[in-house]
DNA sequence: TTTCCTTGTTCATGATCGTAAACGATTCTC
DNA sequence: GAGAATCGTTTACGATCATGAACAAGGAAA
């Protein structure tokens, strides 16, 4: 009689933990051993069929690491989303700064615009793990192939996108025409 | 042979609901009531003999109300203290923004300093829940009786405090001479 | 291709949680 | 004082967690 209540999804415990592991960089297995719990424990609370223990879950967010408040105030939102339709972006004014409320806009982010050219043929390569902070950009021309994690999309113009720049990603430069996009980072570590 | 990390106490759940519980004026049967869960459960966890689920603690704290990320962030223990001595203070540059450091630095604080003048007999009256932020501040001169929650003190030129807005709070002035403290909110509500 | 490694998932079992119920200790009212 | 509330604590038992092991799928190197 304890089952009205106790739906463990609305908690949204898998969705931040699975997000936050991969942000990390970090599978399945390598956190459990990290976090000294067993790899089938954080499949089922990832999965959110599980209602772990405290002791458990910080266990886990150890591994990270992460603290139980921070893991409580994060909010994996809909904005999950990394890339965005060309229509599906707020209109905003078209001054090179209303960039900036590309993804959901938070906390007061100190940012750096950049401009990019990318020519038919350019890459950044394979890995690129490790820069601390956010990116996101809008394609204002030509086309481009752009992975994160396990995520891979082409881009045309008016598209755009937005992730951590923590997790592995690529750009990749795809037709003829050069691809010219409008990026930004934060914190403005170029 | 998972004994070695699964110390229910050092999580210190019990410390912070127990306080969290009583500053909210609720019996643990009358928590229990609330949160749909045993009065044993609260005892229990209150007692660091349990470690109990995430979902069990979120519907405790249901019952108070207090959400997982509040508590997490509630630090019962010596951070707890609310008063800083005047020699206690971090010693920064005289500037008036330096009065930022007061309590432990987090992230980056958008807050709003204000320079406030107690005239003799001045009191904010007794209660003033609800301001949903945070708030701190230096005596520069006077003397001023500052009340929170149930703690209770007198400071002078130099002393300071930093406490949680929405924890029911006073300030009197007493003595004879006006009282001048420089203090600042977060988030900018002023 | 074959082999090997890693990935995430699922299942049976022991450990633990959360409950229902009883307990002693107050503190009231009568 | 008796009785009845309430308080917080503790115990036996069913429900659930967390585990260890096996599983299929996908990639990388040979």
């Amino acid at each position: 009689m304890n089952k009205e209540n106790s739906e463990p999804g609305d908690l949204r415990l898998g969705a931040r933990l699975r997000i936050l592991r991969e942000r990390a960089g970090l599978s399945q297995r390598a956190l459990a051993r990290r976090a000294n719990v067993t790899n089938a424990t954080i499949s089922l609370v990832e999965a959110e069929k599980m209602n772990p223990s405290v002791g458990a879950l910080r266990r886990i967010l150890d591994g990270i690491p992460v603290s139980l408040s921070e893991f409580f105030a994060f909010e994996p939102e809909p904005e999950q989303v990394i890339f965005y339709q060309a229509d599906e972006l707020p209109e905003l004014g078209k001054g090179k700064l209303s960039l900036r409320r590309v993804g959901h806009s938070q906390f007061g982010r100190a940012m750096t615009i950049l401009h990019e050219r990318y020519e038919p043929g350019a890459d950044t390569g394979r890995v690129m793990y490790q820069h601390e902070g956010e990116e996101g950009g809008v394609v204002i021309s030509g086309r481009i192939e752009i992975t994160v994690g396990e995520e891979r999309r082409i881009l045309g113009p008016g598209d755009a996108y937005y992730f951590d720049s923590r997790r592995r990603h690529r750009f990749r430069q795809v037709g003829t025409e050069p691809c010219v996009i409008v990026s930004a980072c934060t914190p403005p570590t170029f």
